[in-house]
DNA sequence: CGCTCACTTGAAGCAAATCAATTAGTGTGG
DNA sequence: CCACACTAATTGATTTGCTTCAAGTGAGCG
């Protein structure tokens, strides 16, 4: 397993909370994007950074009043809502220079629960605060537009993977999905670390664990990957991208918006 | 059939065009709510009221440059993404009130397709004229975040839908959810014409064209409701309330949330 | 009036769910 | 450190809800 698996991300430490958005490796992929230096200054100043949640901790729960985003630093976070019988479905998974909780803001609520999948650190921004500095900072409200313009494109990827495609789709879509973010993120696009579990994946894309373990069985039998429990490498990427319906061109581009979120 | 079913809703003759944001019977819904009076004139000042689209029109094609975000003001729009492979999905149906085209701000490119599914007027609002307004006008941000964030979580909830429920409980969940909006826009909660065909239908909601058929038969012979083609007439609403996972308190509130978009 | 298209209904097939049993890791306390 | 319990994952057998295939039916329209 080479180092830069997700799990070696290691929760920021006290002498580098100092070093913010400005030399943030993520910056180029979260809010700051796009904006100058003196303007990543001002927005720095209302991030607060908060301590590392371990596994299992919760960043938020459904019905919380809503009152920041949080950007990933490291780690990686689950969101997820319930019905009123009590079946859960996982909505969204957060890689680092993701940001979430966007879909608290129409009733100040949060309509989620939000919980870490390993040890995670998190930037915090209180909405409120960046509603007023995005007044004084014209791009920052532009980059919230793109951020949640993209989560809702997002969401309808993954809607049509529900809808139309089959469980091989299903998970060679995430899979390839996950790729192309690690990918992003500098990582290998083709040997990760899960952080979720079968169930997790299952309840994700709308299948049982024992289809998601068989169709990994499938898959590692077939040669395209293989796996030992979270660790996954992918011996054969175009293949796999073949199979989740993502063309040869098409795949750096849309993989990014097909299962994201 | 009463007289406030959809499709008698006409579209605005050219007298009314005048008759802008600050006299709309929708401007509790749309976008201009919570700005006040002078506000809203600004806001008017910028919107494009485009003549009517037919039925099968394109509002906009999958690929289009963004420009702008509409909101419907009469009639009904769908919108769907395709796959490579040609397959279609519905990722959104948008009533009066509602405002469409936000998913293509992320990259200035729309991601899917709008289609008039009946006469359908709209108003065109060019988003770089309304982000300088929004400058201008603090409430507008904080307008167009509510919209997106509450689009977010409604996909969220159609995602729900798509990996927990069977065809009856989305099938209701789906009536529940337009009865629901209509009953917003002061149209009968019970008694309504669906713009859309039993396949689009079955398109959104993941099923097919026999299953949505037979489901509502089934709910037919049940007494649930009654059905003319696209007329639907629902006879117990709280029981349909129950199959879609509603329970009663919680019905008002979440199913608005629960299938729209 | 006959054509088409949307919808309905029935029968058969199938992919994934469910049920069930086993194995492999993970953690805990003696 | 090992025995124990517990959870996660795999694999097999069976069931089932939806799809697919097929054959109508009926509304709308030139």
């Amino acid at each position: 397993m080479k180092d830069n698996v997700m799990t070696s991300l290691q929760p920021i430490k006290l002498s580098t909370l100092k070093t913010a958005c400005k030399s943030c490796s993520l910056h180029d992929l979260c809010l700051p994007l796009g904006l100058d230096l003196s303007d990543i200054d001002r927005l720095n100043e209302i991030i607060k950074r908060r301590k590392p949640l371990q596994k299992g901790e919760y960043l938020f729960q459904n019905g919380n009043t809503f009152t920041s985003i949080y950007a990933v630093r490291s780690g990686s976070i689950k969101t997820y809502t319930e019905s009123e019988q009590g079946d859960e479905q996982i909505t969204g998974l957060y890689l680092p220079g993701e940001i979430l909780g966007l879909d608290a803001i129409h009733n100040n609520q949060h309509p989620c629960s939000a919980i870490a999948l390993e040890t995670t650190s998190l930037c915090e921004i209180p909405f409120n605060i960046l509603e007023e500095l995005s007044e004084a900072v014209p791009g920052l409200y532009h980059q919230l537009f793109r951020i949640m313009s993209k989560e809702i494109a997002s969401d309808e990827a993954l809607l049509m993977l529900m809808a139309q495609k089959n469980a091989e789709e299903r998970l060679a879509a995430f899979l390839i999905n996950m790729s192309t973010r690690l990918k992003q993120r500098n990582f290998s696009e083709t040997e990760f670390h899960l952080s979720m579990s079968r169930k997790d994946i299952g309840n994700y894309l709308g299948l049982t664990i024992e289809t998601i373990s068989r169709t990994f069985s499938r898959f590692q039998n077939d040669g395209l990957l293989t796996t030992q429990r979270k660790y996954v490498n992918i011996l054969k990427l175009n293949e796999l991208k073949a199979i989740a319906g993502i063309g040869r061109h098409a795949a750096e581009n849309s993989a990014d918006d097909s299962v994201a979120g």
